[in-house]
DNA sequence: GAAGTTGATTAAAAAATGTTTACCGTGACT
DNA sequence: AGTCACGGTAAACATTTTTTAATCAACTTC
């Protein structure tokens, strides 16, 4: 499943949990969703992991041995360098009121233990969605031919163009990198994603049906061939 | 081009600072972003210039004459006119507990001088990016699709129409940004809440729903689908 | 100009994605 | 208690898109 969209590296997460059981648990989880992880049994093994390699994303047990961790969340938020750490609290059922501190305190979302593996990874992958900067949402227009990734939606001087995922995606991708060649395997890595395994000659086929959609409006020459070499969106 | 969404002018911004040349700084890299800038050196003149010419975001330094920032932000915040203004604080390194301080007063979010024009740019942008856009309970109206969020109602050219709660928030939500592509789970975080766990499948059905809603009227069209990406309200 | 490469094109199979219906649980209101 | 409207989930169904594979055309090289 063609989930995340260009992320060379999937996103490294923090397990700061002292039960031995629910840490490996939960880095297996994780792991097997492709997100790299790193896992701490207290508060002092967590703060030298941040150090040397600076997750994207805490899980953070609400009991810790030491300091608890709303204790520690709140640190967390204190010090610039992890303030924009985004943190999941990890609650035991019945600890209500204390969900409430803890998003007041500083966590983004909590999981009350037990909880499944589906509702782990979708809060995650939430709260990582909300932290990710998306800015390749910003208008492209070359000599009328405009592409919006807020709306979706390109148009060929002012007339709209009806187009397929992958062919905005591969669209998208040319007319911000134009004048320059790309082999098929650097197109299948930088529009269909790293590891994600398809033959070559497919990158010929979307091609072929994006110069077949803007083929109408003129614009099917931008996208040329590169003899041996592979494509280029170029407007001369 | 979308009306809502992309203002004609970018927001402004007050920056109440008294350093001279720090003061310039930002008003010089926020007007190059096309951001318009109100300065005050301290907080009599930030009174006059909101008075006058209210900012969309306040960019407060911690260390001001007279007046400390932080207490000024509270006072801001207790004044009905102003307490929806958000607040970004400006603090030097090294004073560790007044951060939370500041944040636990009002301010949004702070940045540590010494700061990078990125940096400075980046939070700006993610701070007004989540106060803007909630005009709640204004009326809204789309070529004769009228929502009322002050009594809960909807008409198609003067007719009522029976809708469900959460048809109306998505119904609410979607009319207020219109064009725009919201995926399922943008969709969830905006209409259902952030920290609410609900499969992203529900949205296609509560889309079905609202679609059917509208279907006597016509108006059902103006939800569409944006396929791999999720729906968009739209007139066209 | 023949043989070998490389790209283009097409059609069919496979996968992904969206739509619709049905069902169940919950809470409000009789 | 019973009914009813609503929301969430799951599953069947429908549609679109993507991928693969096969064939044809164009270009290169010797």
């Amino acid at each position: 499943m063609p989930e995340t969209e260009l992320r060379t590296t999937k996103d490294k997460i923090l397990i700061v949990e002292d039960e031995e059981a629910i840490r490996g648990m939960l880095g297996y989880a994780l792991m097997k969703e492709g997100y790299r992880c790193d896992e701490a049994a207290d508060v002092e093994q967590a703060r030298t992991t941040i150090q040397s390699d600076r997750p994207n994303l805490i899980l953070l047990d609400w009991m810790l041995p030491g300091m608890s961790g709303i204790d520690y969340a709140r640190r967390l938020r204190t010090v610039p360098e992890t303030k924009d750490i985004p943190i999941i609290m990890l609650t035991a059922k019945g600890e209500e009121s204390d969900k409430v501190r803890g998003l007041e305190t500083g966590a983004d979302d909590y999981i009350t233990k037990p909880f499944s593996t589906k509702e782990l990874l979708a809060r995650v992958k939430a709260v990582l969605r909300r932290y990710s900067n998306d800015n390749d949402s910003e208008v492209i227009e070359v000599n009328g031919l405009i592409l919006d990734p807020e709306t979706y939606r390109v148009t060929a001087n002012e007339q709209h163009i009806e187009i397929s995922p992958t062919e905005f995606k591969l669209l998208h991708f040319f007319i911000g990198h134009p004048e320059r060649v790309y082999s098929r395997s650097q197109l299948l890595d930088q529009v269909w994603g790293e590891n994600v395994y398809v033959e070559e000659r497919t990158v010929d086929v979307h091609i072929r049906r994006l110069r077949k959609t803007l083929e109408p409006f003129g614009f099917d020459k931008y996208i040329q061939t590169v003899r041996s070499v592979g494509y280029r969106f170029s407007t001369h």
